[in-house]
DNA sequence: CAGTGGTCTAGACCACCCC
DNA sequence: GGGTGGTCTAGACCACTGA
């Protein structure tokens, strides 16, 4: 029991639990614990660390949350990785915020159908030819009418019956969508890349001397990597900015 | 000692801890514990749901972790939100991947002084003068020579000793700053914008026909909110093409 | 079915914040 | 100094995994 407290007066003033993770930690950094393989099982570090089990476990939940470990009831302390990959934060309210579509801006539809989609749009997507609900439209800034981009929505067909309720409402598509099913996003795919400007576009934005533009296409998936959304956005390249602030999380 | 259990046969197979969790944060979302208001201590909170002070603890993590609450000691736990922002995670090994930089690219370094940089590059960034390092470069294919895009990479004056290393190794210029002076990024800010190729990089890149370039501009911070480099990509804007993924973090 | 991690109890002492 | 959350102990039962 001598040591019970040395983390205090030895190293400074690092707690037990602490001390513990950081020494698997560096286990498992040095090989001694190999990726793929299995850590003491609770009882035995408790044992070698003369400690309780609720302080291995505090160790322990330190290794997981920081991706080193991932621990399986009746299983055990799977070793996952010694170099974990860095973990960048994108905070937002809502994914409205990946864009700048927060409040101030209005969505104008221009054309809705039912049809299979030009395979550009939905290259390596949707396997075949499927049918998907194509929403045509235009972004304005709220309360002017200065266009802000030229954007087409592709909605899955069994999604599709949310084409009655588009007119209602200000909120993006994607957010009625999860409603109304009561489904959620559960991860986006952005891709940027510059194409110019398809002739409809220019001529609703009325950009007649500039036809590049920066397309912007954000696909939608639920859980089990179902793609239930795609936004294709095309804005003028002459007026595009778009700013990402990425978080370091934790301390790694 | 009748309901201690009562989370299991009655709602369905949700812990204690969980159950109160969800209680808690139910009652923060109807505003029944106010936004800035302080939690009800964890004597209070094990008293009103006749339970130990370690259950009380892990719905509180619950709470926490979801970005609801944050716990001082000493102090309470304090109410932050009623609507917690969503957290998309950006997975990534290292920052280099924020774009496709990682192993298989080269940096051929063209130039290199301490000066002003024009403000076009530090807007909003270094309030005024300061002089930085300035390395301007191009990076290529590895092993081949097809160029990727022209560089300039700004360092803020207190690591410009950095620059008699350039030279050797290959990883970005921010990671090896990261462990001669043994700092560590905290954040970053990338903006892309589309801007017209400078005279200097047409050449070099051998654009004589589109002289559209994208911009990529990241800044590089400490903790402290310090910039401590600023690198500015410029694309051809034929061969630009930029994927993100977010995954939604956690249940919220 | 033996062993693992997940949950939970009922205590204790401590560092820290605020009065 | 009184009260808060942070850490820690020494037990217990349970759910799940895998041989």
């Amino acid at each position: 029991m001598t040591n019970v407290r040395a983390g205090k007066s030895e190293t400074g003033k690092l707690h037990q639990y602490m001390e513990i993770g950081n020494e698997l930690r560096r286990r498992i950094t040095l090989g001694q614990y190999l990726v793929g393989s299995i850590l003491p099982t609770e009882g035995m570090l408790c044992e070698e660390f003369t400690t309780s089990r609720h302080t291995i476990r505090e160790a322990l939940r330190m290794l997981t949350d920081a991706g080193f470990i991932e621990r399986r009831q009746g299983s055990g302390s799977h070793v996952l990785t010694a170099v974990p990959s860095q973990r960048y934060v994108h905070d937002m309210w809502s994914l409205d915020q990946l864009f700048q579509y927060a409040v101030d801006t209005r969505f104008i539809i221009n054309d809705v159908k039912f049809a299979v989609p030009e395979n550009s749009m939905l290259s390596d997507v949707s396997g075949g030819k499927a049918e998907w609900l194509i929403v045509h439209g235009l972004r304005l800034e709220r309360d002017e009418d200065i266009p802000i981009c030229f954007s087409i929505v592709l909605v899955n067909r069994d999604y599709a019956s949310i084409a009655e309720e588009l007119e209602t409402g200000s909120g993006a598509i994607y957010r009625k969508i999860e409603d109304k099913f009561d489904i959620k996003v559960s991860q986006v795919i952005q891709d940027i890349t510059i194409t110019t400007m398809p002739q409809r576009a220019a001529l609703v934005l009325d950009k007649t001397t500039l036809d590049v533009a920066v397309q912007v296409r954000r696909r939608y998936l639920l859980a089990d990597g179902t793609v239930f959304l795609v936004s294709v956005n095309q804005h003028p390249a002459d007026e595009f900015s778009y700013t990402m602030q990425l978080r370091r999380e934790g301390e790694n």
